[in-house]
RNA sequence: CGCGGGAUGGAGCAGUUGGCAGCUCGUCGGGCUCAUAACCCGAAGGUCGGAGGUUCGAGUCCUCCUCCCGCUACCA
């Protein structure tokens, strides 16, 4: 089974460029392919690690139109973010390029034309949404308008999130764009369809024969997708923003994204080297994606059949696919902007990209939603990092400082102990092998890590600091054996944490030694002078937690506030001139104000309406002290019925503005004016 | 509705073909003092989501149920 093969390849999901990349992005695929791509190096593989931002697509139009500037202008800020970001955490691809660019429209712009040549696709013509007033044909995403289900009033046109049931865009109520919000029309248009089922056999064979080995969630989508049966799949989308088909009569009409970014894999490797080929066409290279579960079918299913259609590529051998990562027990969220971003985490905490690739490592979700805290997150530095691993480097380099000045001591004869633990030593080179290239990096991880716990436990039980006093020439054996150890780690951690490994080389003065040399006790040499030891790891403190979690908790509150805000009362019916003529309405001026003791929101106010002065209890104490509200001019409705609160008599009613959130505001003339101003 | 994945000591995860339920962290006790109050040893802690079934034996296989996350939505 284990095939041997020439070459990798591999890619990384294209991140989509309407946001910056965060954690779940991580977690999920650039950290794992980052370890894969690493170990492969490291191994002396033949190997190409290709990403690129993915800039096409309706919700990067939408975005633009609401800031008022082109996509172009979106995606090369999210762009440039993404990019800088990645090169910042160290994320090694071998070119980060994007689908805007000249290569990949020439790329493909070809493949749609050759599987449109070679008639690979079929032409059909239906009627669609169109919102005049944006221009624009409607995706089913974008249409909204009442469930005939349930009746929620926000349902879209695939789907309503309330009741859950899937729809179609005819059968929405009062269907609106969710662009520009008006009612959309329907019009006639042409698309070209890539017959997914005529490639269902093959795949099946493909994927449920050929490839049992996938991950379980994998394997278990691609069959239940399979056995669905497979329909035609649209390739081509109405929209001013993306790659043109490349047909005649196809003018306003561009390749739908699902078709154009994984072609952005094969244009990226184009990029890079005129032996793009090889890597794609060769049956010797081993093709595997790095992608999030939501993409399974896209890689599985649609980019294989598109790669059939086409002819000449190989396929992938494995799509690791990992599930999702929670930020606090919630969904990460760009838009709700509930997230952890990679461009922000790298200014506030400089110098701990590899905290973080080991934290997202750790705790990846491999096998099942996992949740990032950034409690967690303190407890694994302060006591997997800094514990175990910076400490066992520290004992072994500051002792050797201590009592050799840094010079490497000679080896002397071993003892069983030694024995044993370079063999436990050795072991961890097969366990990392078999971890990694299973695609299991938390355990790949863990086995790592063991290489320190070997170390600090052989520290412990050989005790150099109480044989220096009675068997000096022991203990020049024991520490020659640390520092192996620790020369070990400078490989073994290099795919995980990649700053680490290069910090720990310079501190020995060593370069780095060869994967296959794990396990080795001749890395150091006797008689090296090594370099200065200083701590790899700091303890994180609770306020820069706090911090954190303050942020977070600021996002939150702004959150609420927002989703209040979206929270429209509806129009009340209609009243006459001589209804609202009714209520006398006058401009006043607060004299005093105090607190109405043993209540939560009233204040009792001494008010000068201009008619005469009057006390009224209003509501507004969560949201205005009695001091700030005194001198304050306001609208009063002067005529309405007294009522008595809290054995106040309350005569009349200041006019507030007031959200879903139940937040009030005062309202006040815009200059000053005399009190018994009519307002009307 | 249907489909896919998940549910295992306080937290996060392993558990391959059914055969004594493991690992990392935390907690408690002890040791050590070279080291960033770090390290090493030991202990406590689990009716393996629930109910039923197959079996000499079930975390593992079968049936039903509950909850969480996804599913031709451009959110990994």
């Amino acid at each position: 089974m284990a095939k041997e093969f020439k070459r990798y390849l591999v890619t990384s999901a294209l991140p989509y460029a309407n946001g910056p990349v965060h954690i779940g992005h991580l977690a999920g695929v650039y950290i794992p392919s980052d370890i894969y791509t690493r170990y492969l190096r490291l191994r002396g593989r033949d190997v190409l690690s290709i990403c690129g931002s993915d800039e096409h697509g309706v919700p990067i139009t939408i975005k633009a139109r609401k800031e008022g500037v082109t996509p172009q202008q979106i995606v090369d800020r999210y762009h440039n973010i993404i990019k800088k970001s990645f090169e910042g955490l160290g994320i090694s691809f071998d070119i980060y390029s994007r689908t805007t660019s000249p290569v990949h429209t020439v790329t493909a712009s070809d493949f749609f034309r050759k599987l449109y040549d070679d008639g690979k696709f079929i032409e059909k013509t239906s009627m669609q949404y169109y919102d005049e007033e944006a221009q624009t044909f409607l995706a089913d995403r974008y249409i909204v308008g009442t469930c005939p289900r349930c009746g929620n009033d926000r349902a879209y046109g695939d789907q309503c999130e309330k009741c859950g049931s899937t729809l179609s865009p005819d059968e929405l109520i009062n269907p609106h764009s969710a662009v520009s919000g008006s009612v959309p029309v329907k019009r006639e248009t042409k698309h070209w369809y890539l017959p997914l089922n005529e490639y269902e056999e093959a795949l099946r064979k493909w994927i449920l024969e050929g490839h049992k080995e996938w991950k379980t969630n994998v394997y278990g989508q691609c069959k239940s997708w399979l056995d669905g049966g497979l329909q035609p799949r649209a390739v081509s989308r109405d929209l001013d923003w993306g790659i043109p088909v490349p047909v005649k009569g196809a003018e306003g009409k561009v390749l739908y994204v699902w078709f154009d970014a994984p072609i952005g894999y094969i244009s990226a490797t184009k990029e890079l080297t005129p032996d793009w080929e090889k890597y794609w066409k060769d049956p010797e290279t081993k093709l595997v994606h790095f992608i999030g579960k939501d993409n399974i079918v896209f890689h599985c299913i649609v980019f294989p059949a598109m790669l059939m259609a086409h002819g000449g590529y190989i396929l992938p051998e494995n799509v690791p696919a990992n599930e999702f990562l929670n930020l606090e027990g919630d969904k990460i969220s760009t838009s709700r902007n509930w997230a952890v971003w990679l461009h922000e985490y790298l200014e506030d905490m400089p110098g701990k990209e590899d905290v973080l690739r080991y934290v997202l490592c750790a705790n990846a979700p491999e096998t099942k939603d996992n949740d990032f805290t950034w409690k967690d997150f303190q407890a694994r530095n302060n006591n997997e990092l800094v514990a175990v691993l910076g400490n066992f480097v520290n004992r072994a380099l500051v002792l050797t400082e201590k009592y050799y000045g840094g010079v490497v001591p000679e080896r002397g004869e071993l003892t069983d102990y030694d024995r044993d633990t370079i063999a436990d030593l050795g072991r961890v080179k097969e366990a990392l092998e078999n971890n990694i290239e299973n695609f299991r990096f938390r355990e790949a991880l863990k086995e790592a890590m063991n290489v320190a716990r070997i170390g600090n436990k052989y520290l412990a039980d050989t005790e150099p600091w109480k044989l220096i006093k009675s068997d000096p020439e022991r203990v020049k054996t024991i520490l020659n054996i640390a520092l192996q150890i620790t020369a070990n780690l400078t490989v073994v951690i290099e795919p995980f944490m990649p700053f680490l490994s290069k910090k720990l080389l310079e501190m020995l003065d060593i370069e780095r030694p060869s994967w296959d040399s794990i396990g080795s006790i001749d890395l150091v040499a006797a008689g090296h002078h090594i370099g200065k030891p200083s701590l790899l790891f700091e303890k994180i403190e609770d306020d820069v937690i706090q911090k954190q979690l303050d942020k977070l908790e600021a996002t939150k509150k702004a959150n609420m506030a927002a989703e209040a805000a979206s929270h429209i009362e509806p129009q009340k019916e209609q009243v006459t001139f001589d209804d609202f003529g009714k209520a006398d309405i006058r401009i006043s001026t607060i004299l005093a104000a105090e607190r109405v003791p043993k209540t939560r929101k009233l204040l009792k106010l001494s008010i000068d309406t201009g008619i005469d002065k009057r006390e009224i209890v209003s509501g507004i104490a969560e949201y205005y002290s009695p001091e700030d509200l005194v001198g304050r001019q306001v609208l009063v409705l002067v005529n309405l019925e007294p009522r008595e609160i809290k054995g106040i008599l309350s005569r009349g009613m200041i006019l507030m503005g007031a959200d879903a959130s139940g937040r009030l505001v005062l309202l006040q003339p815009e200059k000053k004016m005399v009190s018994g101003a009519v307002v009307g």
